[in-house]
DNA sequence: GAGTTTGAAACT
DNA sequence: CAGTTTCAAACTC
């Protein structure tokens, strides 16, 4: 019935050590680091058989995943107990939550301790990592099939006395089997139960929400790495900072560290439960779950950091966060895209820079497709990491592991646009699995043809008319294209100028990109359904006939965006989102947003964004990306280039960050165009909160400053959802004090 | 890899 | 603006 664990860590918990239900969980699982591969599991589920030996038992996360199915059913009277089987009861579960809460707090701090023992940070790390991929999974819902349940070993591992009293309120009715004493357990209890069951339901209820976020979470994940030395847990204390610290200030002012920036998280969340607790008010409780919700989600996205935080932990014994795991910030960089086709000397047009989803949807496909190569994933990076122990391995899984969650969600939920950030995970994935063909080609194209580094074969019109989609994405031809008679080099600049001026000239907007996508709604071309990001169309429309609209004949398939009602397309299927759709219920306002913009200068029709409408799949209800998102197999398979010219508006989209790509030489005739698309991102936004949600699609690492609208109704829920998590922070927290308050 | 299909670009 | 031609990518075999 002991486990070695309980003996050494669950201290605090002598005093109830002894009741049947304390001992009875004990029982039921040792604790064991989890390994991070659940949370590929979590992913895709497809997975789970290749998982090795290794890793604990996805039990894990079945179990988690049951109990936060059952919070979610709390509120619902009817919830399926398949948990019973479970031996813990909802109340045990509630119990667990609250420990692990606790240790989580405990973990946090002692990873972040100094004096902490590295085998000792690396297993609480592990823990908080499981959890972490346990809660994702449960969120996902994925059913790992074990009933096997981990919780148990947080309440062993808890460090924290507060534990006790949780493992106590396991009576959930109020009766204590130990026999401990009521008052206190029931207090403990209902602040455990509020906090449990609002994580449990804020998962569950933000399964959506997680899903969107997670790439979010990404996105942190990247910052973090692109901040060397910035430490993940630096950044989870900033956003933990923005907070209602008030909160937790007033009681731990000294916290002022990472640490305790950590420490808040939990023990906010703690707080706040037990205010709430008091609140006995029923509305107070709804008002705690939001509350819980709003944490649950931030507690979230710091266990990534922290996981970071822990694995470098691990990584530079001693010193806290100072460095990043590069390893795993390698393959999460954001900017990797730009290593493979920064080619010196190639100008980069903007229409080059646009787009590029293509590249992050074939990764996504193949990731998607091969349930083994993401779970084979972590191993192989362990094995090549320097790293010894398994925890290390388990935490490179982890971050890898993180790195493809993020996209994973996106894709299972709905499809989300692409951004650099999931060519980086191409990147990634390439590295790791080079041996296939797949990949194999696809680096070809990623490094021959990616966005950047478009290939042409022009014979007859000399790469200097728009047939060549160098030139009209405003690149020079380089090595890899096959065309004959090349004069856009930059050996012929002039002639290249003059050319590009005198098709200017013809139509201003013929360098401007064909689709605008506002950078959050990048749709992806993976196999995945996509839908149209709302801000996201071509902007003349297609003119298909023959091909529906479902092969890249069409350059709003191409673009991976919808038709509109500017397209003149024939019988149109266009995954991305049907122009008769789209013509059933388009805003107005978009059109004055198109001129507005300046793109229209060419009287083009307005562009058209509903999403929803032109989505003829059923968005998920509870996120508002979601709903507006379509679920249409993405169109792109790995093959596809990048569409000739798309632009990403958007913050941090290659539009403007292309320009990091040297420009030397190219066309700088375009900085006219430059201006004028420059402009657009904000002329664009508009269109974009029009939308009745910005496609969810999206997950623009680089773009911090994306400008965009939470959904209306999603207080919390929505902020969350948003691809930037220091955005989504952002959003949250307002709402979060108020909430705190109560 | 060659040939066909397709639709945008260019031209009239 | 509409029709035709040219062109190169996309696609098929």
């Amino acid at each position: 019935m002991d486990t070695p664990q309980k003996t050494q860590i669950s201290t605090p918990l002598s005093k109830f050590e002894d009741s049947p239900v304390f001992n009875y969980i004990n029982s039921l699982s040792p604790i064991k680091p989890v390994k991070s591969i659940h949370v590929t599991q979590t992913f895709n589920p497809l997975s789970f058989a290749s998982l090795p030996s290794i890793f604990t038992s996805p039990h894990v996360s079945l179990h988690k995943e049951s109990r936060f199915l059952r919070s979610n059913n709390r509120t619902d009277p009817s919830k399926t107990d398949s948990q019973e089987g479970n031996k813990l009861s909802t109340e045990e579960e509630v119990a667990i939550d609250g420990a692990q809460l606790c240790d989580n707090s405990a973990v946090l701090q002692e990873s972040f301790d100094p004096g902490v023992s590295i085998g000792e940070a690396s297993l609480e790390l592990t823990n908080e990592s499981s959890r972490f991929a346990i809660e994702i999974q449960s969120t996902l819902k994925y059913d790992c099939g074990s009933p096997i349940c981990d919780p148990v070993a947080y309440v062993t591992e808890t460090k924290c006395g507060s534990v006790v009293p949780f493992a106590q309120g396991t009576s959930e009715k109020g009766v204590s089997e130990d026999g401990v004493n009521l008052d206190g357990i029931c207090q403990t209890y209902q602040k455990r139960e509020t906090t449990g069951c609002d994580w449990d339901n804020l998962m569950s209820d933000t399964a959506d929400l997680l899903i969107f976020s997670s790439p979010n979470d990404s996105e942190a994940f990247r910052g973090l790495f692109h901040k060397s030395l910035d430490s993940g847990a630096r950044f989870c204390t900033s956003l933990i900072s923005q907070f209602p610290q008030t909160i937790e200030q007033q009681k731990h002012p000294s916290l002022q560290t990472e640490e305790a920036g950590e420490l808040m998280t939990t023990n906010q969340t703690q707080d706040i439960v037990e205010n709430k607790c008091r609140a006995s008010s029923p509305a107070d409780k709804v008002d705690n779950e939001s509350v819980s919700n709003l944490y649950r989600g931030l507690r979230r996205r710091c266990l990534d950091f922290e996981t970071l935080g822990a694995r470098r932990l691990n990584l530079d014994t001693g010193s806290n966060c100072s460095s990043s795991g590069d390893k795993q910030l390698v393959p999460v960089k954001p900017g990797s895209d730009s290593l493979r086709c920064v080619l010196p000397g190639i100008g980069l047009h903007l229409n080059a820079l646009a787009i590029t989803p293509r590249d992050s949807k074939n990764f996504k496909h193949e990731t998607l497709s091969s349930g083994t190569q993401k779970i084979s994933f972590p191993i192989p990076t362990a094995s090549i990491l320097p790293l010894t122990t398994g925890q290390e391995a388990f935490f490179e899984s982890l971050t890898s592991a993180s790195a493809e969650r993020e996209m994973d969600p996106a894709e299972n939920a709905v499809e989300l646009a692409e951004d650099a950030s999931q060519a980086s995970p191409d990147l990634v994935n390439e590295e790791f699995n080079q041996n296939s063909p797949k990949k194999k080609r696809r680096r070809l194209e990623s490094a021959g043809e990616g966005e950047a580094c478009k290939r042409c074969n022009c014979k007859k019109s000399k790469c200097l008319k728009l047939y060549c989609e160098c030139f009209a994405a405003g690149v020079y031809c380089i090595e890899p294209c096959s065309c004959q008679d090349c004069f856009n080099k930059p050996i012929h600049e002039d002639m290249v100028l003059a050319t590009r001026k005198q098709i200017e000239s013809r139509n201003p907007l013929a360098f401007a990109p064909k689709v605008i996508r506002n950078s959050d709604s990048i749709p992806e071309i993976g196999d995945e359904p996509n839908k149209t990001p709302a801000s996201a169309r071509h902007k003349r429309g297609c003119n298909c006939k023959k091909s529906s609209c479902l092969k890249k004949y069409c350059e709003c398939y191409q673009g991976g965006v919808g038709c509109s009602i500017n397209c003149r397309c024939e019988g149109c299927k266009n995954a991305f989102g049907r122009k008769d759709a789209e013509t059933e219920g388009e805003p107005e306002e978009e059109t004055e947003n198109c001129e507005k913009s300046g793109l229209d200068i060419t009287s083009q029709k307005s562009e058209i964004f509903n999403d929803e409408e032109q989505n003829p799949v059923p968005a998920l209800p509870t996120t508002p990306l979601q709903l507006c998102r379509p679920l249409v197999p993405l169109p792109f398979s790995s093959t596809g280039k990048p569409p000739r010219s798309f632009v990403t508006i958007g913050s941090s989209s290659g539009l403007f960050s292309g320009q990091r790509y040297a420009k030397p030489n190219i066309l700088r005739s375009q900085t006219k165009f430059e201006k004028q698309f420059q402009t657009l991102p904000e002329d664009e936004m508009p269109e974009i909160l029009r939308g009745s949600c910005s496609p969810s699609t999206v997950i623009k690492t680089t773009s911090p400053n994306s400008k965009r609208i939470s959904p209306p109704h999603y207080d919390l829920g929505s902020s969350v959802s948003h691809r930037s998590g220091r955005k989504l922070i952002l959003q949250s927290i307002p709402s979060f004090p108020s909430l705190t308050q109560h």
